[in-house]
DNA sequence: TACGAATATACCAGCGCTGTCAAAAAGCTC
DNA sequence: GAGCTTTTTGACAGCGCTGGTATATTCGTA
């Protein structure tokens, strides 16, 4: 079944079936109509390699991303986001995950040459490499970026995680939480510094001075959490309440918790950030904020299409956020609660 | 760049050249490393679109699996396998998630007619739709499933659950737990069967005779777990200890400990199947069957590939599976115990 | 050394589609 | 309705590669 089968068919020429497949111009409405009823009595479909080898466009949309990351659900609410944004269009995605040890820059030429993408999707922390942008600009091949942090970015589909962060803090305010800790992401991720400033933010604004010693380093993974959360209910005066940079780290907090026999959310608060399917799993739910991942990943696509039409594009996107308010978090109980197992 | 230069540079046809890039026979080893290093030289790649077009191969695998699992750990880490698999080949994997609502063979038709893969993988529950494999069959398009439980399958790779289940339940009988729970998992899973069964097998083995009131039925899903160990612990005689057929479930089994106020392992073992991440995020960490996830992708790559040269091919791979100790199960404590908080 | 068999290489068509550009048709003006 | 512009349609080449087949080279044997 080739083009040539459905001009036959609808008597016209492969060139006007061709505009028809491609949404170009110049095909009056009627004859448009009729080649459209024979390409679907046909059940046609056009050949993907023969459309990108004449028209030089490949319609592949790569989402590059990190291997270590990669069994993350971040990563895969992404995919699944961009995956279903491609459905409906004639593009499709192409995964791209780096291993770190490789050479971003030069890895990048040798994909680009494989697969010739149409257009591309970073993450973090990729989303913030500007080597890796600028070369993105000199092979021409427009991108948008998801949360980056960096201005040289192009086009990027993020939310404000410094308000959200804040607004995690805050509920933790409200339930009467004066010494909240903090336990950071790793360095280098946008989210590390958003999330940290959000926390300070929401404590300046309640009128609490923060204090450094209750800001631990972190790297996003659960141990970061346990040790971080060690180091806090160790202090002289340690906090009632920790939010950590993320979920993992959050599940790392309970888990210190636990180990010590503190009651959550009795005797410490805990919240995340993220929104894992871990976070609804555990007991108890995890206080956290809610990325709309999946939605941003269908923007992400979109923006990308456009910015193939117009390389010019060049526009953020701000999509709102969530705090999911579970289990973890409630009031301060008397100071040095501790249950007897 | 094309294959036309790589030949001027090294001096013969483009044809031999090609024969260099298909690794195909008939070239002297002498010219067929000069050509190599003219490859090299020239950073040449070849064009995929000319490739597929001209040889009518798409060097494409296609994943094939259900939508709505699509965020589950499971799918994530086969993803992430394949594509690992792929990347030291010269195939390329193409994910196709299905919504369940779509008619499966039309569905195939028509992701077929687009992406003409040279061969498929099928997960759980396709990987068992007998209707689907033979219309594979009939497009002449070698397949492997993961985990089928189903005869008609060509080539499979999997585990052997039943015997998983039967190792993780004799855990617990090894602790000293007579009353065993088990919360099925979702009907029409081979899944759901082997794990029941090795359930079974496991207390005949010990001499108990399986107590088909300590049996509910569950869906995989955390809420089931909730519920099922709801019933079972309201039952005259609880049991001391819940095997649930998946990890979800196993989570929901301790959320329902946790609201009853009963210490998991203290006063109820838990245990899982998958070990997903939140397995190992939990407090206390859940007790559950490791299948090596990653592993079975890569083997099913290296099966659909042997199949594309060997269209009789027909083989089932069984890989080791590990039983993942951690802290949510331990020796039965005094029965009705219960924890003040 | 000569001859046929086996092996290695080259030539060319064509995979199915789209871009270019020319031709035809339609619309517009007076 | 003639002559012009604009829109619509079509013919054809060629994207970069591989399959088939013809040709050249090498090897083995007498």
């Amino acid at each position: 079944m080739r083009i040539e089968d459905v001009a036959e068919h609808a008597g016209v020429s492969t060139k006007t079936v061709s505009r028809v497949l491609n949404n170009q111009p110049n095909v009056r409405p009627r004859l448009r109509a009729r080649i459209e009823a024979s390409i679907r009595e046909l059940n046609y479909v056009p050949n993907r390699s023969a459309r990108s080898l004449a028209g030089s466009r490949s319609h592949l949309i790569a989402l590059l991303y990190d291997n270590p990351t990669a069994g993350s659900s971040y990563i895969m609410e992404l995919i699944v986001g961009i995956l279903q944004a491609c459905k409906s269009t004639q593009y499709n995605a192409v995964l791209h995950p780096f291993d770190s040890s490789e050479n971003l820059v030069a890895a990048i030429d040798g994909f680009v040459a494989h697969h010739r993408p149409d257009a591309m999707i970073l993450v973090p922390p990729h989303a913030n490499d500007i080597a890796l942008m600028r070369r993105l600009d000199e092979l021409a091949i427009p991108y948008a970026t998801i949360s980056s942090r960096s201005r040289e970015t192009r086009s990027d589909v993020g939310f404000d995680e410094r308000m959200a962060a804040a607004a995690i803090v805050e509920h933790l305010i409200a339930l009467g939480h004066r010494r909240i800790g903090h336990i950071s992401g790793l360095k280098g991720h946008g989210a590390r510094a958003w999330r940290l400033a959000g926390y300070r933010d929401a404590l300046r604004r309640a009128g609490i001075e923060p204090d450094e010693a209750l800001v631990v380093e972190g790297d996003f993974m659960f141990a970061s959490g346990e040790n971080g959360a060690a180091r806090l209910l160790e202090l002289a005066e340690p906090p009632t309440a920790i939010f950590a940079a993320n979920d993992d780290m959050a599940c790392g907090v309970m888990r210190e918790a636990y180990t010590r026999g503190l009651p959550v959310p009795q005797a410490l608060s805990v919240c995340g950030f993220d929104d894992t399917p871990a976070s609804l799993l555990m007991s108890p739910g995890l206080t956290t904020v809610h990325q709309p991942c999946r939605e941003m990943a269908r923007m992400a696509v979109e923006q990308v299409l456009r910015a193939i039409g117009d390389p010019t594009l060049n526009e953020m996107i701000r999509v709102p956020f969530e705090v999911r308010l579970r289990a973890s978090t409630a009031a301060p109980g008397p100071p040095a609660a501790r249950a007897d197992e």
